[in-house]
DNA sequence: CCCTGGTTGCAGCGATCGTTGCGTTAGGGA
DNA sequence: TCCCTAACGCAACGATCGCTGCAACCAGGG
C-alpha cells in the first residue's frame, strides 16, 4: 500500500509511474510550482487524471514519492581505500548533483509539501554516509559519529543550495571534508 | 507595488495585512499546507477572498511576505563584548526560535512555492551575523569569512530543522561555535 | 470642512479541480 | 493457450477556485 511502489514491477503501472515522475519533474523545471496540480501533471504524462488520483491519492505523496525516486541510486557509494578520500569523492559527486536546477526544483517542491518530504531527500545520503563511516571502523580506524558527519558535511551543502543563490560546487564541497577530519 | 507593504502603515490596511499574516501562519500549524488556499486564509481571517487576491497576487507572494515579516526583528543581535560570546547566545536565541513548530512551518512552505522564499527566511540571519563579524573585525580582532561562517554555523542548524526529525537544542547550536572558531 | 485617491466588500462568472461508478484493457499465472 | 485480477480510461457530477465589474468606504491633504 507504500505509494508510488506497484504491485507489477514491470509492464504498462511502471511506463505509467515513470511517465508521471518524469512529467513532475518537467514541470517544476518549466514552470512556478504554483501551476502544478494533478490534472496538469495527468495531460503532460498522457495519462487520465484519474488514475493520478487513484495511485498517489495527493500532490504532496506524489511529490514524496518523486524526491524518493530522484535521489535514490544514483550516487554509488565510492571505494578509494581511504576514508577520507571516499568523503572527497562522494561530497563532489553530491555537490554535482544538486547543482542541477531541476533536482533543487524537486527537492524544494517536497519540502513545501510535508514532514516527510524533506526526510525523502536525504535518506540515502544518510544511509550512504553510515556506509563509508562503518567500512572505515571495520578497518580499524577512528571515525566520527554519523550525525556529526551529517550535519558538517550535508548541512553547508544543503543550507548553501535552499537558502542562497550561490553555486555549491564540487571543489567547494570536498573542501567541507577537513571540516569535519581536520 | 512591492507585494505585502502597504503604503499606508496605519489603519485599516495594517490591520488587514496582520490579520492574513496571522491566518495563514496558524492554517499552517493546524492543517496541511495541501488545503492553503486564498479563500480558505481570507476566511480565517475575516477579510474578502478578493482582498487577499489583490493585495497579493499568489499564494507564493503571500507566503514570502509571511516569510520575510516571520523572520525579521525577531531576533536582536546580542553584545557580550567577545565574537564567541555573540555568536553562542546568538545561535541559542536561533535555535530556540527554530524549535518551533509554527516557525518550521511557515519556512517549509516558503521554501516550497519559489526561488525567494528561502532568501526571504535567512536574509535577516545574514545581516545579524555580518553585524556580528563587522563589529569584531572593528575592534581589531581577525574574524572569519561571512560566507564560512553562514556554512558553518546555519548550515547545520537549517539542514537539521529541514531534514531530519531531531530538535536542534539550543546547547548543540552553542556547540557549533567551536567547530567555525577553533 | 470637503475632496481625492487608494482600499475593501459584494455578486456573479467561467474554468478547473477532485471524486465516483462503470466498462475496458493489459499483464501474469495455471 | 486461456483465464483472472489488477490497473487504466471514460464520462459525469458537485464543489471550489480565481477573476472582474461596480459600489461603498476610509485615511490623509488642501
Amino acid at each position: 500500500m507504500t505509494a508510488g511502489i506497484p504491485t507489477r514491477p514491470g509492464g504498462r503501472s511502471a511506463r505509467v509511474r515513470a511517465a508521471v515522475h518524469r512529467a513532475v519533474e518537467e514541470l517544476l523545471t518549466e514552470t512556478s510550482p504554483d501551476g502544478l496540480t494533478m490534472p496538469v501533471i495527468a495531460a503532460r504524462a498522457g495519462v487520465h487524471p484519474t488514475t493520478v488520483y487513484r495511485r498517489w491519492g495527493t500532490l504532496g505523496e506524489l511529490l514524496a514519492s518523486v524526491a524518493e525516486s530522484r535521489f535514490s541510486g544514483d550516487i554509488v557509494v565510492p571505494d578509494t581505500g581511504s576514508l577520507r578520500g571516499d568523503l572527497e569523492t562522494w561530497m563532489g559527486d553530491v555537490a554535482t548533483d544538486l547543482a542541477d536546477p531541476d533536482t533543487l526544483a524537486v527537492m524544494r517542491a517536497a519540502i513545501g509539501v510535508g514532514e516527510e518530504g524533506g526526510c525523502a531527500c536525504v535518506a540515502d545520503r544518510h544511509a550512504q554516509l553510515a556506509a563509508m563511516l562503518e567500512r572505515e571502523a571495520s578497518r580499524g580506524g577512528s571515525v566520527p559519529d554519523v550525525e556529526r558527519a551529517a550535519d558538517l558535511l550535508l548541512g553547508p551543502l544543503y543550507y548553501r543550495a535552499i537558502f542562497t543563490d550561490s553555486p555549491a560546487d564540487a571543489g567547494w564541497a570536498r573542501g567541507l571534508v577537513v571540516v569535519l577530519m581536520g
